[in-house]
DNA sequence: AAAACTACCTGAGTGC
DNA sequence: TGCACTCAGGTAGTTT
């Protein structure tokens, strides 16, 4: 499911919510995630939720005490419920506020994870080797031209490497390079200098426009009141094999890179 | 060191 | 209906 429009949609969507709210229970239905769910997680009962944070694909939430890391893998979500609400199946770790809401987590793939630490967030293992958000200041186009000079893997694998930048999941590859009018094989560092600030750019403007939009709703991507995402009607080659390019009227191609479908319009991207 | 591949899981869709 | 098969939005860890 989620890239990184998906995941903001979803931390603005439970912001309101847990912002300044306290922990009443926590319960976990299934402690089997990617990584086990461990116990020390009961010790944000009693807990005032500080910040709600989003860096890369995670979600973190802060207290005193500790902060909970959570990543929605490719089938998880959060829902904000009404603790009378019916348990669906898939609903593996439930926060009880004390205000009567409670935020489930959802994730029949259980790619996901719910990771209670009391070390510095910057310092995790899971954060601190991650490059910059591509929203910030820091991700220039210097920075991307330098980092593509020193590789010659697909530009598209390249993108989607999280030491390069963040959040760039499968969709956003196939669709900023076709904004960019770059073929997903090329290697990195045969990408001109003017094509890799084009790039730089849309990348930014694909993701922005995705979260201006909710999200992008394929299968079951939905926010944290069960809405979709309408960026799905935005997409110009994901998912699209066979139908007409939008610029061009050629049908869109789908070959497999690195293990990942990867959509592109043969005539437009070179 | 970089690039390619594997593993983790369930469910939806397709073809027979 | 049911079975067998393919595919799916992520990414840490292993192998080449």
């Amino acid at each position: 499911m989620p890239e990184l429009p998906e995941v903001e949609t979803t931390r603005r969507g439970i912001e309101p919510h847990l912002l300044n709210q306290v922990v009443a229970d926590v319960i976990v239905r299934n402690a089997n995630l990617r990584w086990p769910v461990s116990p020390e997680i009961s010790e944000l009962i009693d807990q005032k939720i500080n910040q709600l944070e989003r860096r890369a694909k995670y979600i973190i939430i802060h207290t005193n005490k500790g902060k909970l890391l959570l990543h929605l893998g490719m089938s998880g979500s959060l829902r904000i419920c009404q603790s009378s609400d019916d348990h669906r199946k898939h609903d593996h770790l439930i926060i009880q506020l004390t205000s009567g809401k409670e935020m489930r987590l959802h994730d029949p793939r259980r790619f996901g994870c719910a990771l209670w630490t009391k070390e510095d967030i910057q310092q995790h293992a899971l954060i601190k080797n991650l490059g910059p958000e591509p929203l910030a200041d820091e991700f220039t186009a210097d920075y991307l031209a330098e980092q593509c000079a020193r590789s010659k893997a697909s530009i598209k694998s390249f993108i989607m490497q999280s030491k390069v930048v963040v959040g760039v999941g499968n969709i956003y590859a196939c669709e900023s390079l076709f904004r960019a009018g770059i073929h997903p094989t090329r290697a990195a560092n045969k990408v001109s200098s003017a094509r890799l600030d084009k790039l730089h750019r849309v990348i930014r403007e694909v993701l922005a426009e995705a979260i201006k939009q909710g999200g992008t709703t394929l299968r079951d991507f939905v926010n944290a009141s069960g809405q979709p995402g309408y960026f799905k009607q935005s997409l110009d080659v994901y998912d699209r094999e066979g139908d007409k390019c939008h610029q061009c009227q050629k049908p869109i191609k789908r070959i497999v890179l690195g293990q990942r479908s990867t959509y592109y319009c043969g005539h437009c991207q070179k």
